[in-house]
DNA sequence: TTTGACTTTGACTTTCTTTGACTAATGTGT
DNA sequence: ACACATTAGTCAAAGAAAGTCAAAGTCAAA
């Protein structure tokens, strides 16, 4: 197996097991520990880990310097579509706001996003709505929300 | 980590802690705090706390010298209180339209959260809610998105 | 067997951090 | 006024990462 996918698949390891679909390895030390150069970290990254693959990738120089890859969107479209269509007609708070923590989590949407969102949908906005539709009117508004994002 | 970040946290802690957004040191005091040197601290405010990201840093030398940092309002957050603040309690879909639209041309929301807070409050979304409150409900969730931006 | 895409390597560059010697400004006592 | 103590500022060197690039190597397909 070439070294490449070696690094390649160590970094996916990583990030599988991380919480947050985030790795982050100090070049140096990474490339010693998988036997290669240090650039042959660059040219992984560069080759595999890019965003049409849904990566992103930040780092920075000197002391305490860093490279950060983050995994995001797998499709962001269909995974929307996918999203709305599994919405039913009512959704509750709780509910809510499982959704769109996943969708933070998975890179489907950004904090500032998912706390605009969620805000419009929060019980305290729904005061004034009889309860017996408060949770049709949230599933509608969280699914016109993700689909202005398609 | 790195000790130009452990310098900067806390620096923003006090900041944090401030009631005015103010927190003031002596350099050498600090540094000694902090176990650096005492440039370390200017070049921690002359990387980190610029005017770009919203601080000010004013100094003195001689006896009873001093080191004051402060952290300016962005510009946005004022707006958005003005607005927010400015907003009854109900606004119908038109006036709501307005409104995303101006802040869209002042460059306060970009184009894509204008989309998707109107799209969170457009009429289709209100159909279940009863006419007489679907205003009310409209300007809660617009005040409420614009809060979160903030 | 030649070719071209993909890999591997290492020399050189750029960026960011840490440190300390030296400089400039301000306050205080005589 | 003057001297001295007390601060903070500047700058450049050394150190610590990461980035770039091109030469050399590998390997499979034409």
């Amino acid at each position: 197996m070439r070294l490449s996918d070696i690094i390649a698949a160590e970094i996916n390891r990583m990030l599988d097991e991380s919480a947050d679909n985030t790795a982050e390895i100090q070049r140096n030390d990474f490339a010693s520990q998988m036997g290669c150069v240090p650039s042959q970290i660059n040219y992984v990254l560069s080759s595999r880990f890019i965003p049409e693959q849904g990566y992103t990738v930040e780092s920075r120089r000197g002391g305490g310097g860093y490279i950060r890859i983050t995994r995001v969107r797998l499709d962001g479209t269909s995974s929307l579509m996918h999203l709305v269509n599994a919405i039913g007609g009512d959704i509750d708070d709780a509910a809510v706001r499982i959704i769109i923590e996943n969708c933070c989590n998975s890179g489907l949407l950004s904090q500032e996003t998912a706390k605009l969102m969620y805000s419009a949908v929060s019980t305290p906005v729904m005061r004034e709505i009889p309860p017996s539709v408060r949770d049709t009117v949230r599933a509608a508004a969280l699914k016109q929300m993700l689909l202005s994002l398609i």
